[in-house]
DNA sequence: TTGTTTTTTGCAAAGGTTTGCGGTAATGTT
DNA sequence: AACATTACCGCAAACCTTTGCAAAAAACAA
């Protein structure tokens, strides 16, 4: 294991100071521009890498970003992940991915891990358990801005940065209305979470306002089986033209029971949900979606903590739009 | 933004010096028990928290494993990660995520970041284009640990894990020649991949040897369309009685034909994959496969790697076993 | 009491970098 | 020639922690 090439050596080298060969690398104005191109080609020559650790320490502040979420794989998270990696890397910081399995200790553990290691700043979807917000201002309190992201608290402290659930309820509906769409099997997610209620209430309210002689059934879902089960046992009971399911996992379920009752989309049954993209593309045809782009809510999340970073904090929330992506399935 | 409380600080408070607050904190036996524990008192109340960077600038080594994937979401890495994330995190390690997107140099540029970071460790699934391994030596010989997975290279210098192709290949042949399947589409990935190559050996070996009248058409795609177009053209052309897909890439574009085909699973036509687990689980019936899983070559991965950070240094290729999951659609 | 051992604490260096400020030499001005 | 600028460069402190070694204090033995 050799040894690292380090300011002194290039220094000593050169018969240079350190603070000499620190600034000619960032070409400072001070230094003459030949001592500048010597000292860069030896550390060229000599593999010269900086000490991050030593940096880090120095000006109290790192190039990196934490991240917490509930799981990484799944539906959702690692396309916010992937966009988010992507903006990042373009401004130079590198992610530190933590993941909180749910459990609002392990998300205060993982905060706590963010602190020591100096985040420039942190990105959390808290869990659905979290209601204690402290950790949260302690950390901010120590200079590291925290931003949530997805699943957000009720609280105005913090900046927040979600999908527009409103639009894509609301465009969910519109569509099924363009499109002629009048007996409705709606699927929702747990009833609890905000994103639900937010879809549902712009979903229910357009329905109400635009097409009221529609009859559209709510049904709330909380897993891919669920899911499956109510669609199979809905479309048994009554006849629909329309199904539209609020996520990817509520796709998922719905489109068992559709390709189980071998029902042809869109003849028999138009189908629409709100997604991310990749389960729509499963099937044949592929789904109408509205996208809530993962990639784009992270390059958009970075942005804001970016601002945040500078000092230039803003607060509020900020949502990403979605749009309607149309595949012929309704 | 409050300043955070040092070793210092305590110190001070205590009329102590740095080096036994240090000590007391870390349960020295050359501290007594009583300094100890008037220190860790108000370091507690002073929510005391090691300065990361200092400690690791002093040791020379941090709690960071460096994680370089071609991307992030997709079919399979993010579930690697979520595995490697979790077991990494129960022995104190964090990970630093970097996407290459299948690109040299940015591989070159992410591993440079590990190294300037000093990574304890580093995981890499290589791009299709790395030829030049010099870099990785570099690191390697800068004391950085350096394991493959998933795609690895061939040289025998680094310590390799990924799954077990062979095993997962002959499975395949085994379970359709035990199901009684004989006029077989087998989908298979790029054949310059030595993935699919392995997959492919052990599967045509398998039917050579144990069902040599069995008619096993083989095709290469390249993308999920490729795989589609070319499983509704082959079932167009002559009559199989199973589809074998080689990952879930490939099995999402075959499920297209078969759903544009309108044929029954599995009466109609038998369907086995190797795949990570939720994309046979979309349709219905579910697909049977042979389960390579992400999670565990995340955590078998992170084990090789510890063992090389300890210096234990194993060499070799390690493999992760495949298992049958019946779902009944063969 | 004096000397010896054990327990407990402190000193100081080291790790690599950044940065304010002061210094020297070269150049320009009158 | 004397002075004022400008262009370059180096000193030294600071960031916070770990750790070998020495020192002080306490306990014990004789």
């Amino acid at each position: 294991m050799k040894s690292r090439s380090t300011l002194k050596h290039i220094a000593e080298h050169l018969h240079l100071s350190i603070s000499t060969v620190s600034r000619a690398l960032k070409d400072h104005p001070d230094i003459a521009v030949h001592t500048k191109q010597k000292v860069k080609e030896l550390a060229e020559l000599l593999e010269y890498e900086p000490n991050a650790f030593a940096i880090q320490l120095r000006t109290n502040a790192s190039r990196i970003i934490g991240v917490i979420v509930p799981e990484i794989s799944g539906y959702f998270y690692h396309s916010f992940i992937a966009g988010l990696e992507d903006e990042a890397r373009s401004w130079g910081y590198s992610l530190m991915i933590l993941q909180s399995g749910n459990d609002p200790e392990t998300e205060a553990a993982n905060l706590r891990l963010c602190r020591m290691n100096r985040a420039a700043g942190i990105l959390v979807a808290s869990t659905s358990g979290t209601t204690d917000l402290t950790p949260f201002e302690r950390t901010d309190e120590a200079g590291i801005p925290v931003v949530f992201f997805d699943k957000v608290p009720e609280s105005r402290q913090f900046p927040k940065v979600s999908m527009a659930d409103a639009e894509a309820g609301f465009l969910g509906a519109d569509t099924l209305i363009r499109k002629g769409r009048e007996r409705i099997l709606a699927l929702f997610g747990d009833h609890a979470l905000s994103i639900t209620r937010k879809r549902l209430k712009a979903f229910q309210g357009t329905f109400q306002r635009h097409a009221p002689n529609s009859r559209v059934t709510i049904r709330h879902a909380r897993s891919q089986q669920e899911a499956h089960q109510m669609t199979f046992e809905a479309l048994g009971m009554e006849s629909y033209d329309a199904i539209f399911a609020m996520s990817d996992e509520i796709l998922a379920g719905a489109m068992k029971a559709v390709q189980q009752k071998r029902l042809r989309i869109p003849e028999d049954i138009g189908v629409l949900a709100i997604s991310t993209g990749l389960i729509p593309g499963l099937y044949e045809p592929e789904i109408s979606f509205i996208e809530t782009s993962g990639e784009m809510l992270g390059k958009r999340s970075f942005e804001i903590l970016h601002k945040c970073m500078s000092k230039a904090a803003p607060v509020g929330e900020f949502l990403v739009p979605s749009t309607l992506i149309e595949k012929g399935s309704v």
